[in-house]
RNA sequence: GUGGUGGUAGCUCAACCGGCUAGAGCGCUGGAUUGUGGCUCCAGAGGUUGCGGGUUCAAAUCCCGCCCAUCACACCA
């Protein structure tokens, strides 16, 4: 039996892993939803809201050699005994949904939504993390690789972000893949005994997978390793020099890295990423995608190519905080409401301007004047309508400009407010 | 998952080698001739020192366990 802990000394707190976003960030969270979505919707991309949750064998799919698939997700027992996961990326639902709905081709679809991996917890790296991406499926061309990268790359501008870079490589069709990887382990094999313990494991089980480490111990037996971009087939190699060009034709800069391989193992032909190089840590990847062709087939749909990216926007925050760009503060209201006549006076006043479309807050419990109008400061108003018992007797209220000092008070006639303050907000917004 | 570092008011931090009632700034509340914000001044509230146990006359401080954060690795966005 579970031991009940003594509520008592245990304060209540999120789960590991998790955060709160609080208003005072939320309004740029808000923000890069928005932009990310327009960004999309000018390329002709619609959006998906998939479930947050699906059977775990859509997840399976992705290949259990995966530690994002094998080790970390939130998998559960639903009521009806079924197998269930918090979806711990997108591309896998993106690609259901696609077989269960039949669309018409290319389907363009962006997404943006919270992710779910059971990791251990670092800057940058949370348990609940969100993810704003892109998937095409049903086209085959180049070029809409281009498309893709281009898209992101253009976004990530669009927010500020000047230090970064576009890495690229192609790890070819799948004949090409493998032949690669079968010549990679045994390469690896041959100089096993220079590499790191846990690297000669993972050469075991995966060899692509040893180019990321990034213990030194490795890096010389890595240098020397052979280069993927060598085992490419001809329509392989054409594919990515295609790539290359679309990329140059957009004057996207881009390094070629032959040592990029991605921890999702659907990928074949091109793979990127966006590399922040603002952020010290380990997780400087902002975001990385490529071309896959086999995901909708493993899932059991027929054998149709997709290609996306996914970004780790909670990353892409450091990265802005870091290149201080990006910065987005929560839009105060219009007019404060400063009621010292018992308060039902401000009731009806702000129910009256918010239903005229003019935002505007008040105080409580009947806070003395001085008070009030600390409050009214603080909340960034630009005006404040004073209601005393002056004002109440001359059925008036006063009309003060909170942003200049020079102005006069002025009262104004109570039935008349709506229209005087609509005008003086678009004065401000004139000037 | 492995290893390292850390956790003191809402926030940022102080408290030497264990020793007085755990402090400061910001923020918050109230006040400075009784109906006017910002600047200034005065005062106040706010802490089981992450949680639990141990050592000691005495623990924020030393030891152990747990929780959380953070860094590196592993992995990934």
């Amino acid at each position: 039996m579970n031991q009940i802990r003594s509520p008592k000394g245990v304060q209540i707190r999120s789960p590991r892993g998790v955060r709160d976003i609080l208003p005072a960030e939320t309004a740029r969270w808000r923000r890069f939803e928005e932009d990310f979505s327009a960004c999309c919707k000018q390329a002709g991309y619609g959006e998906l809201r998939s479930p947050m949750f699906e059977e775990l064998e859509v997840f399976l799919r992705l290949g259990e050699e995966t530690e994002v698939v094998s080790k970390e997700m939130y998998d559960f027992l639903d009521k009806d005994g079924r197998h269930m996961a918090l979806r711990p990326e997108m591309t896998a639902s993106a690609a259901r949904a696609f077989i269960q709905h039949s669309p018409v081709l290319p389907w363009k679809i962006y997404y943006y939504g919270p992710q779910f991996r059971s990791e251990r917890p670092q800057a940058g790296r949370y348990r609940q993390f969100s993810q704003a991406g892109i998937e095409v499926f049903g086209v085959s061309d180049p070029y809409l690789d281009v498309e893709v990268i281009a898209l992101g790359w253009q976004f990530l501008g669009s927010l500020g972000l000047k230090q970064l870079t576009l890495q690229v490589n192609s790890l070819g069709d799948t004949a090409s893949r493998n032949n690669y990887s079968e010549q990679l382990g045994r390469y690896l094999a041959q100089r096993a005994g220079e590499l790191s313990e846990a690297s000669q494991e993972t050469a075991q089980v995966n060899p692509l997978r040893v180019l990321d480490s990034k213990r030194d111990q490795d890096q010389a037996v890595i240098a020397g390793a052979p280069s993927c971009l060598d085992f490419l087939e001809v329509s392989a190699a054409a594919h990515f020099e295609a790539v290359c060009n679309g990329l140059e034709k957009l004057r996207i800069p881009y390094q070629v890295n032959p040592r990029l391989v991605r921890g999702l193992d659907y990928y074949t032909h091109t793979a990127f990423e966006y590399v922040s190089q603002a952020l010290k840590s380990a997780q400087n990847a902002l975001g990385g995608g490529g071309h896959y062709d086999g995901l909708v087939e493993a899932l059991g749909g027929k054998p149709v190519p997709g290609v996306g990216f996914a970004l780790g926007v909670d990353r892409i925050f450091l990265a802005c905080d870091s290149e201080q760009v990006f910065i987005s503060e929560q839009s105060p209201v219009e007019i404060f409401v400063v009621d010292i006549v018992g308060g039902g006076e401000a009731l009806s006043l702000t129910q009256q301007l918010r239903e005229a479309g003019i935002s505007c807050d008040r105080a409580w419990e009947s806070r003395s004047l001085k008070a009030q109008m600390k409050i009214a400061d603080r909340s960034g108003a630009k005006f404040a309508l004073i209601i005393g018992s002056n004002e109440q007797a001359a059925n008036v209220v006063a009309l003060k400009d909170l942003r200049s000092g020079e102005v006069p008070q002025e009262d104004i006639p109570r039935d008349e407010i709506v229209l005087a303050l609509k005008d003086r907000l678009a004065m401000e917004i004139s000037n």
